[in-house]
DNA sequence: GGTCTTAGTTCACGACCTGCATGAAGCCCG
DNA sequence: CGGGCTTCATGCAGGTCGTGAACTAAGACC
């Protein structure tokens, strides 16, 4: 199972971090709203209200007028508490992100990298991190930690395997930490952008849902009851490699008939030039954008664009039907160029192939932060554990 | 969220739950034991363990000598306790068990039907309630519950859709309930197998797993951090009805490429018929027998087998890339047939469709219940519930 | 200025788990 | 065969927690 708790002191502290996430997800609210929220007693809301305010965690954000009674003070979680960093490790760069609490962005730093050795991407991100704090002139103790979304198997902080970058079991958390004391969390990237669609964008409110990420290759965020799904070793939502069109297309992974063989954005251009379609731009999203501008006049084009649609729909409805979402996130950068000409066809498509029942329960929608997104959602690690340890910030050493 | 722990009682029953789950679920422990497993101190287990002995829920089961010290007492959960009842509606039949706490069968009743009309089920329902009590001699005030199985989605104990049996909006529960003070409690009986798979069976030991279903039509149960996953309104698991080849076959959902249409026994036949192939038999359980009976003989039969196992593999391939289920467990009458002459085929055929990295953390196994292990499954709702409570049965009126 | 309404706080109380000391029960060895 | 040893189990004092009820705070309305 999980965290047994246990002790009547545990208690608090799952209490404080109920009251904080609460105040941190909802806005803010007044002491008397948390209590219904949480179902505590207004003298423990209180009580530990008070509490996190002493603490500097919690702060009162002005008051609101109540029907002929005592105005109620609303709380908010301090934005400049303390400060988080996201990370971004893709193919073509590293990016580094300075946020406070309320995922202000107070510095950036970006460094295109060709080669993505280890070392290489452990050294920006270092320097990254010099960076931001030094431009935003943030306390370094003050940093919680610095989450890092790299675009492959994560699996308890070291990438096991990651095909786009060349790496395989990288030990990245260990070899960053060597250089700060700040914490370290490493996550795959998907996850990371699913997880700040979730919680700021296409995806907030929702608590069983998909976010889908579609670019050169696919993937999915499957989060479930609200947190992260991540399987029995941390390697779930591989939707990409999903069967859909049994002995079809082969797909870069090997096997036959995939889902990214058909609409990641890499094999839909290749299937355009088979088809007899040229384009002139050499970057693969310039080129789809050429491809997508093409619809209307050329044939072929709209074809392609057509089929493509309807395997997506297929792969869409696969996670409808086996796992029941409320709600289906279409994102990645293809997906957001695919999505904003097509996304009604595509709702119609699933309508075709996912049951009844399950189809009239999901919202299909677009994402709604862009291809950008990946240091957010990693920044938003080291606030997750700030809420789910109750606003105790552990020593540092 | 789900249920909030606030005050100190809620502390205390969510302890003895712990408590009394690990006893229920790791067999007969010493109160020391108790307390390395559940990192409760020992004298909280001592506590504890003399309130539920008290209250009759565990018992004492002989000694174990230890290393030269005090010999070490084991705990049970008191198999007669209480007692459980678990039903099966399926298509023909209505099936209903009576069970101690471990699980042994004490009496069973059963009813064939050909018209599957709600009224006639739960008449079947409670005149089976009936009939067990009577039979096994147990008093009706120390059945726990009665947990029913139902071929169709369940949402919140009521039978939403149930295309097999032709039911749509049946208020099951209700429905039953107007007849007994027993508490009756509705659920999938997919899922239902599954749990008993995963208490019993196959999946034991198991927290990220999925049993698949495959009988005449095709579905599966999701395990999630060792609980049922059922999606936002319960019908996750609608394995059978993802697309595994677009623009295939017509399935009888109406849309095309379903595994179900592949896959399921109703359609393997089918498939045999197109090609050529015979069977005299006129059940579809004797019919798939005999159609593999004739693959060593017929060329024919061996090719329809040999893609169905390749379809098959397909879709187990699906569900290891989506959701890294650490087993998955081959379960339905017509998996368990192809399932024993062809089980190592279908392992390697998964490895061609599945990610290396999924792939080698899953293992693919038999079903060790057969088909008859609904009843069993639902059975074990009542003391899911006995569990979470605490070993507190709430007073009946 | 009194009364009403709503928001938030204080405090005694009962309930909880833990650590430590103590009791229980068998083994080992002289 | 009895004292010491080891391991298991329990009783008790101490500290912590959330709750309910009484109480204070702060504004609206007449």
């Amino acid at each position: 199972m999980d965290v047994r708790r246990t002790t009547v002191r545990d208690m608090r502290r799952s209490n404080r971090s109920a009251l904080l996430t609460t105040i941190y997800r909802e806005g803010p609210l007044s002491r008397h709203e948390l209590g219904l929220r949480t179902s505590l007693s207004a003298a423990s809301v209180s009580n530990l209200v008070s509490e996190l305010i002493a603490e500097g965690v919690v702060e009162e954000a002005g008051s609101v007028d109540s029907e002929g009674g005592r105005p109620r003070v609303l709380l908010r979680v301090s934005p400049t508490f303390r400060y988080v960093v996201g990370a971004e490790v893709g193919e073509t760069r590293v990016k580094v992100e300075l946020f406070d609490l309320a995922m202000n962005v107070l510095a950036s730093a970006e460094y295109p990298i060709d080669a993505p050795q280890p070392a290489v991407v452990v050294k920006h991100v270092l320097e990254g991190l010099s960076t931001v704090i030094a431009s935003s002139g943030v306390r370094s103790d003050l940093i919680l930690g610095v989450g890092v979304g790299v675009a492959g198997v994560v699996e308890g902080n070291a990438v096991v395997d990651a095909q786009t970058l060349g790496w395989d079991a990288v030990p990245l958390r260990e070899m960053i930490a060597e250089g700060t004391e700040i914490p370290i969390q490493v996550d795959n990237g998907a996850n990371m952008l699913g997880q700040a669609e979730m919680w700021f964008g296409a995806g907030r409110g929702a608590t069983d849902a998909v976010v889908t990420l579609i670019g050169s290759g696919v993937g999915a965020a499957l989060v479930a009851d609200g947190s992260s799904y991540r399987g029995t070793r941390s390697s779930a939502g591989e939707w990409g490699h999903m069967t859909i069109a049994y002995g079809g297309r082969q797909c870069r992974c090997g096997a036959l008939g995939c889902l990214e063989a058909y609409a990641g954005a890499e094999a839909v251009l290749e299937r355009y030039r088979e088809a007899g379609g040229t384009v002139s731009a050499t970057d693969e999203e310039a080129a789809l954008i050429e491809l997508l501008d093409a619809v209307g006049t050329s044939e072929v084009a709209a074809t392609i664009v057509d089929e493509t649609v309807g395997y997506l729909a297929a792969g869409v409805a696969n996670l409808v039907n086996l796992v029941n979402p409320e709600r289906i996130v279409l994102g990645g950068w293809a997906g957001l160029l695919l999505g904003e000409r097509y996304l009604d066809d595509l709702r119609a498509a699933v309508g075709e192939h996912a049951l009844r029942q399950p189809y009239s329960q999901v919202s299909i929608e677009l994402c709604e932060l862009g291809r950008d997104a990946v240091a957010l959602g990693a920044a938003t690690l080291p606030v997750l554990r700030l809420l789910r340890d109750g606003g105790v910030v552990p020593a540092r050493s």
